[in-house]
Parts: C-alpha cells; structure tokens; sequence
DNA sequence: TTTGTTGGTGATAACGTTTTCATATATGAC
DNA sequence: GTCATATATGAAAACGTTATCACCAACAAA
C-alpha cells in the first residue's frame, strides 16, 4: 500500500487547486486590479462589484499567494526565531511570549535551531535571511556582536537575554548579577553559612553574572566564597547530577546549594534523594529561571524567577514596533526571588 | 534613544543590499540564464563564464531570493508543523525528531500552534496553505479526518499520534490501549489490587484508548475497574493536583495510581506530597510517556515510554519521501514500560 | 560544399501579485 | 451646454526568479 501510493504521487496535488486572482477576476466579471484593490482595502471599489468578488473568492475558496505578495511587495510578514534548543523548557517559554505576540499581528514564524554551536547558529541565520525574513529574533545566541551588527543591516534583529545596543538591534536582559545577589541572601538570611554553587555553562555570560551575585552576597555578609564549594555545571539536569555528585564526594560540609538554573538544581536534587539526603531538612536547594516545572517539584522548588514569557512577548513587540507597527510598550517585571519549600531555616 | 532610532528607520535598510541576479549578470558580463544555469547546474556552462559568475556571487554577496524562486518553481522547500502547545514537553520532544528530519534535507520549519482549539487550529492550517508549504506534519490535532482529507488535497500531510489511512495522507501511532495495560498489569504483577487512574483530556482518542488498556489489564486479572477510583484529568500537571485532590477526599482505598500522561503524574505527585503520603511507600505511581523530565523527578518516575523523537524523525523522513526525496524507512521502537522508583511491592 | 548534430549562449515569456497610469463615467459649478 | 473635478475601473508594468526557444558557432558525416 505504501510504494503504491508513494509511486503514484510525484507531487502534483495541488495542481487542480492553483486558483489565482485572475480565476477569481474572471468569475466576477471584474479586473485583476479591482480584485486586489478589494483584497487589501487600498481603494474603493462599487459595492455591487465587491459582493461579487468576495462571493468568487469564497466559491473558489481563494487564498492569495504568499510569494507573489511578498516578491512584490518586498516584505514577508515573517519572522525568524533562532533558539538553541528547541526542546528546552527554557527557550520553549520565551518562544511562547514571542509567538504571542507576533502570531497575534499575522506573522509567521520560522523557527531555527543552533543547537549551542555558533557555527551552525550563523548558518541557519544566513538560511533566514535567504528567506527575507522581516525581522529576527534571537534568544541568547553565542553569535558575536559584530556579526550581530552586520545582520542587522538586512533586517531589524531583537536579541534576548543580551545587553548590545546598535543601529537597528534592540536586546533585552535581566540583571543576572542581581539574580544571583538575591537566591544566596536568601540562603544567608535563612542562617546558612556554607553555601555550594553549581555553575551554569562555561563562559556564559549569564552563568558568570550569576556567579558575580553569590560572590557579593556572601562578601556582603562577611563570608567568603570557597573554590571547593564551586562546582562547573552547564545548566542541564545531566550537568546538575555530575556536579552535585562531586560535591558530595569532596566531602566538604555545605548546608544550602545554589544552582544557576532550575534544570541543575533538578540533576542536583536527584543525586541527594538517591543518596538518601534530604531536602530541605539535610540540605537546602535553590534554583533559577523558576520553569513551570519548578513548582511542581517535591518539594516545590524556591528558585529566582526570571519572567521569561514575558521577556519573549516583550522581544516580539519590541520588534513589532521596528517593523512599523503600532504596539504599546509593555512593562516588563523584574526577578524576583519564589520562596517554595526547598530552603529550612537553621 | 528608542525614540531616535524608533523614528529614523521607517525599515528600509535592505535597500541597499537588493542585489538580484540581474547584478550579478551584469558584473560577471554574461546574461541572466547563464547565472540562473549556474547556480541550478541545470545546464553546462564554459569554464570561464562559471568562474566569473561565482567571483561575482562572491563579491555582491549575492542570495537568490526565495519568494521569486518560489513563485516560479511552485515549491518552497518549506514544511509547515502544527503543534498544541509549543511549550509542552511532549509537543517539544516530538517537534525535535521533526526538525532533526526535514532540516538536514534543507527544509525550514514554519511552526504553528493550535492550542488544543480546533478552530484556531484550522485557521493556522490555512494559513500555511497560504504560504504554499511544500507539506505539513501534524502532531496529534484536533482536526476531523475530512477536513484532513480537504487540506491534503493542496499538500501532503503526515500526523502523529493518528491512525488514518487516506489519499496523500500518513499517520504513525503507537497504540495506546497496549501501553495502558501495561502499566495496569505491571502494578498489578507487583500486588496492586485497587489501582486509581486519571485520565487525559476528555474525548481525546489517547486517553480513551490508554483506559481501555486500563480496564482490560484488570479484567484480565479477574479485578474490575470502579468508577469512583476514575477520575477526570487533562494531561497537565494541575489537572492532576486537581485529579488527585478529589481522589484523597473521596476516601476511597487505593494502594497505586496510574495517571495518563507524566505530567498528570507530576501534578499528582505533588498533592501526596502536600498531604505527607509517600511515594512509593504509601501509595505507587506511574505516569505515560517517559519525559526527559521523568527520569529527574524525585523518586524517578516509572512510566511508559513513548519513543516521541523517534516518532517526530519518522513523520518527518515520512513526509520527506512523500515529497520524493529518497530516504530509506526507519525502524520505529515500540512501547516499552520503564521500572524506576515509583511503585512499591505489596 | 552541403547537411546534420552538437554544445554554449542570450532574449524573453512565464509565475501571481500589487501599483501606476490612463480612461471612462458621473457629479457638480458656472 | 461646457468645463472642471471626483470616482471607479481596467491595462499593463513591475518584482526576481527559472524555463523555453532560438540562435550561432563548430564540427562530423555525406
């Protein structure tokens, strides 16, 4: 059954379907132009005639070609998204808030994958810039800014979770550093006094702010950071296992951990629950990003939240504006610390 | 500044870089065909006018643009996929198996989302149809089959998570009931008499078919499925908190709970949590669909696995061989339970 | 020399829109 | 009744590609 069908069909389905605006000019007994003119509102036309043609776009179920429009009017009503992984909590979150708010003014979205590899992020962006796209957005990508920059000379581009400014590049970020600050007060209010970190990615800037925080809490309170209780993470659930279990193993006394988002702090808790530690009575956790996941964990994970979809709605409309369109700014709220139940007072 | 930059740029800046092949030509003195024929190699060219073509690509930068090639070849090398919920984990797992696919073929991904509503969910279709997407992979939708039947008429169409059989239509699914009995029978195998289960969205074919595999499984072992230890879920975690909830308040006795999706596990994960019951010491747990989240969740959770990227790659090789590219059929996994720490001997 | 057969090339006609320009008709003012 | 002025319409020219056709060499076969 498979060959038969995969044998008979050499792709042409639509053929009987290739209505176009001279089929629907024709049926109404009109011109083309007065067809368009009616399809996009640019000048009046007679009511009798605009009932007829909408009643032949309606029996000839006709839609515009897309290609056509956007060949001769040199704009798509498309927009790139480039993430890195499109299977993560993290990206998938600020990529609803940007199709929120770009889906709802008629763009499309193409969405691409750099899969953390700069190389591959700048050929899928060539790939999207190939297709005209009007506008792109790019969630915390490892591309440089001067390659950002030239970019930005085809097509307005809206970096997240990046501070850059340039002609025709707008970004969005939070204060990592500020981030970091707040989850280890928190711990050091609390009464901890050795307090373990799990990186995020090696040279992230992100996962450096974050670690600046710690460092200034814990100077602020008169501690000081300790490199053994510093361990690499890479802000994956895997990462987070590895790092807590080399925690542990260096036999150093911490009562509290710090990982640099909820994914680690994930990993991280499995380690102590299959060791029988528990937490928060044994240890105490807290995580970063505060993913819808994070409260449903057990126990409820206290985690910084970043409001990430909100940050995406924000990137869309930021670009929206660039394209010419008339969208309010929005207000876009800050982190905030989620006190949940994985933090004990001692 | 915003405001500046906002004003200044009514979004031109492209204009300066609308280098067409007619450009190129001009530059590398040949004419339009030559530079068309070189960049399709559909047709031999000497190998000096080749050599000053690509030297003239080079230095322009030159891109052919994508609509007018469209336009004229009729295929767009793009594939349209409509998802529910571009942040759902189970959406996201299967989404990536589709882009792993159709990317390295040089497909690129226009990525809709329905929301669980149908007739959002035609409209987006429409609007790929629109944009003469060379074909259309659907993950689990809502769409009756004729409408399906209507919309293949333009394109090819592959859904997951169906089992359809129709003109330029393929479906790949796993079947279901099989994988909710064998869940039931595993809780049953390992002493569980009254066994509680909460089912997924209403009316949605998984969940019905996943309940009856739950009440096979019972009959088979002479037990009998109560109505009272059903309770209605949505395959969201709160569905499950809210599942769960009416389940302990009902005080009815059970030892086990099957939830029909990992996230119902999760959510009703967190209400014994809330109320002290242990997992698995008091009560045993098992979800569907083995999520890279279910592995971390504390215990690790016991669940079904749905191979979901497996069954994205295929949809997408599927459709790649409906579009007549040559790619050899793969071998896809079946349902397998996996035993972690949710579920206790009694 | 004539005739056919290549292999390489350039004009030019599509593809399906939007937009400009010109024209016909109706409306009013003198 | 003539002239200006709207108002509605259609013909035709783009947009940037690819594909068809026709052409011109060059060369082999007669």
């Amino acid at each position: 059954m498979k060959m038969e069908s995969n044998a008979s069909s050499p792709q042409l389905p639509d053929e009987s379907e290739a209505v176009t605006v001279t089929d629907v000019a024709r049926l109404a007994k009109v011109s083309v132009s007065t067809v368009s003119r009616i399809l996009n509102g640019t000048a009046r036309v007679s009511a009798d005639k605009r009932s007829a043609v909408e009643a032949a776009i309606r029996t000839l179920s006709f839609k515009p070609n897309q290609f056509a429009r956007g060949l001769k009017m040199g704009t798509t009503m498309t927009v790139g998204v480039v993430t890195q992984d499109i299977e993560s909590p993290f990206f998938t979150r600020v990529m609803k808030g940007v199709e929120e708010a770009l889906s709802k003014a008629g763009y499309a979205l193409f969405i691409v994958s750099g899969h953390w590899d700069a190389h591959e992020e700048e050929d899928r962006i060539r790939l999207l810039a190939a297709r005209r796209v009007d506008g792109i957005v790019i969630i915390t990508g490892r591309l440089e800014e001067h390659a950002l920059r030239a970019l930005a000379q085809r097509q307005p581009i809206v970096v997240a979770g990046r501070d850059m400014e340039a002609h025709n590049v707008r970004s969005v970020c939070y204060d990592q550093e500020y981030g970091g600050f707040l989850a280890t007060r928190y711990l050091i209010s609390m009464g901890h006094r050795r307090i373990a970190f799990i990186t995020g990615v090696k040279d992230h800037p992100d996962a450096q702010r974050r670690y600046a925080g710690y460092c200034r809490a814990l100077q602020e309170a008169g501690l000081h950071s300790e490199d053994v209780l510093v361990q690499q993470g890479d802000f994956t659930e895997s990462g987070g296992v590895l790092a807590m279990t080399r925690l542990l193993d260096s036999q150093e006394h911490f009562t509290a951990v710090f990982a640099a988002n909820d994914q680690t702090a994930l990993g991280a808790r499995m380690v102590l629950h299959r060791r029988g530690i528990r937490v928060p009575d044994d240890i105490s956790l807290v995580g970063f990003d505060d993913l819808p996941a994070a409260a449903f964990q057990t126990p409820p994970l206290t985690t910084v939240r970043q409001p990430l979809f909100e940050m995406g709605a924000y990137c869309g409309e930021t670009l929206l504006r660039m394209l010419g369109n008339n969208v309010p700014e929005r207000e876009l709220p800050g982190l905030e610390l989620v006190v949940r139940d994985t933090v004990r007072r001692i």
